[in-house]
DNA sequence: GTCCAATAATGAAACAGTTCAAATACGATG
DNA sequence: CATCGTATTTGAACTGTTTCATTATTGGAC
């Protein structure tokens, strides 16, 4: 059992070549004869040979395998992205390793590691933000780097208009005629410094401003990005007095949390409360809640193809860090419609008018 | 700009000591006297050196990566299988390369290369079903594989009795009075080989023959694991005329489908219609769907936690392959009710009684 | 002050490839 | 037939580690 793998050695003897002329028949770098090269690939087809990619790696200095820093790639937005990263990835031949990230420490050594150690080719970092001192470290080990719905001047950033899509998504509930909006944003995650649910709470603002409506800082609570974390706040927004007739969430899963709330509290949505989330994931298609479609999947993509673009460049000196801008879109879907206080005003001015 | 990388003949220079003795130091291996390995720590230290993984794989034949090989790996079951194994290879200070698979050459060419190619120490193979070649190979290479939800006796195997889980939904079914009960199985991708969902129609099939119910092959449809593969199937079991009371998918992104057929036909879920899933996902909580519960999270740690024994322990020998079962539960939520046309009889004979 | 056995430290070989300067083969030309 | 230029091929050097047979150092016993 367990016989010792062919090494290009066995395959040059076995074909009666030098081993620089099996290399080049892997490689198919030109100057070998047809017929050599036929010898050889008899031979490997003989030895049932496959160079070995790890010592490959060391004198070619490239790996193969591209290095995705994500935290939680299990929540369905990351889910999402990953998909399209794979997709891009494999398609480049390149393998795709995980670094999951669940606290600032991990994020942190991953930043700090990742790049002395060489066993990647390039980085693909997922709503994370690394400091200066990571980006140094980056850039001493030559290594490319693009990032995915964060920005860093520095470098190749990939971010929806996350201003945009809130203001937006407020905008909606506004001409519905909502006035009192509660916001659900998420946490900033660990230390991770960057919380595009910031950008959002912007957008709100800013449709409000727009409107007219005074800022109420008892309707904005931060909770966690998820479903508890949403349903908690969202319970405490709708127990108030003067409860919010629409809630705005940063993420999908928490809005779905907000629908729950609202379940258990026996109201009804639309009816008795809008709900808005952002994302744009399956659930919210399934639950029918209006939301802000992020491009996920394609985020993942594009993101994987420019750092793919960096990798195979890199040797011609970089290229300098480029912003990409995408665009979210509203979807407007059963969760949404003219807030109660407002039918009842409408009700009763006609009541009047008759 | 991209200064190269120090070495550990850097290191040894400076600490001007032998490249021999920075190695020791650097796996604490015993035999260097304390104040050497200072001199060499520090030397580390000022020189910011951190060894190259790449390098130290060549001789060490270790690549500190462990392969996971899934198909469509965002799909929730497979995702939070993931989440368990992920959890597990980096406790084991081991990376995680994802191998998704979408095509059954994809598959097979993963399971042909990955051996030869030396990049993992070991190989997680999920709801995947390699043939004796493969198997050959991974034993030459003499690399540690493991199976989560797939069976093969030469390979330790972690599956759920899927028979026992879709007989006891089966049987909750029946004991809610249904006797015309529709099993959406799903298809056996691509050429992979394995289908749970045959176990799980096995179960069906016991639960139904204990109880004298027929076997009617129309009530057996096949499709795709997801969404639209359910509510397809779903429609065509509820146009028919004698259209089952209950619907069985062998996936709960399946029996979503369902729900969301019965409600494209006006049915009301459970009053016109029963519906169980299979395996838990988050989403049958939310929808409040009944299932059949599949510790899919726990599935993943522990398949991992046996391959990276099995890695860590392949130097003496390799243990004998082991088959682990589990237990699915089920959940029964709203989704399972008494049929429509039992509920009729039972007031009609009721009636008769007064 | 020797001698001996540990204990430390050395440095070359090995790992499995790529690369490149040098050697060789070959066909055409003068 | 010698010469030249191109097309192949060779084999040693190199990548950055680990490992291991040697060699050097140390400290204690005599």
């Amino acid at each position: 059992m367990q016989r010792k793998a062919p090494t290009i050695q066995d395959v040059a003897r076995h074909a009666q070549v030098a081993v620089g002329t099996v290399s080049r028949v892997l490689n198919e770098s030109p100057g070998v004869k047809p017929a050599t090269r036929q010898r050889v690939l008899a031979a490997i087809d003989a030895l049932d040979y496959s160079p070995n990619l790890i010592a490959r790696s060391m004198t070619s200095r490239r790996t193969g395998s591209v290095g995705v820093i994500v935290p939680y790639f299990t929540r369905p937005f990351f889910s999402e992205v990953l998909r399209g990263v794979e997709v891009m990835i494999t398609r480049a031949g390149q393998e795709f390793v995980l670094y999951n990230v669940q606290s600032n420490e991990q994020c942190d050594s991953y930043f700090r590691q990742l790049p002395k150690q060489r066993k990647v080719d390039g980085l693909l970092i997922i709503s994370l933000y690394p400091d200066d001192a990571a980006i140094e470290g980056f850039r001493n080990a030559g290594l490319p780097v693009v990032l995915v719905d964060a920005y860093h001047p520095r470098l190749t950033s990939l971010v929806v208009n996350n201003v945009e899509g809130a203001y937006q998504a407020v905008k909606c509930l506004i001409e519905h005629g909502h006035r009192r909006i509660g916001f659900i944003n998420g946490i900033t995650e660990g230390d991770f410094h960057f919380n595009p649910g910031n950008d959002r709470f912007i957008g709100l603002h800013r449709a409000q401003g727009e409107a007219g409506i005074l800022y109420e800082p008892d309707l904005v609570l931060t909770a966690e990005w998820d479903r508890q974390g949403g349903r908690q706040a969202a319970l405490q927004l709708l127990m108030r007095p003067d409860r919010p007739t629409a809630i705005f969430a940063a993420s999908d899963l928490q809005a779905v949390g907000v629908l729950e709330a609202a379940r258990s509290l026996k109201m009804s949505v639309p009816d008795d409360l809008s709900v808005i989330g952002f994302d744009g994931i399956e659930l919210s298609e399934i639950l029918e809640l209006s939301t802000v479609q992020q491009p996920m999947k394609f985020m993942g993509e594009l993101g994987a193809h420019k750092l793919i673009e960096q990798i195979e460049g890199s040797a011609n000196g970089g290229s300098p860090p480029e912003l990409i801008r995408l665009q979210p879109s509203l979807i407007v879907r059963r969760t949404i419609s003219t807030p109660p206080s407002l039918c009842e005003a409408t009700s009763r001015q006609e009541y009047k008018k008759e």
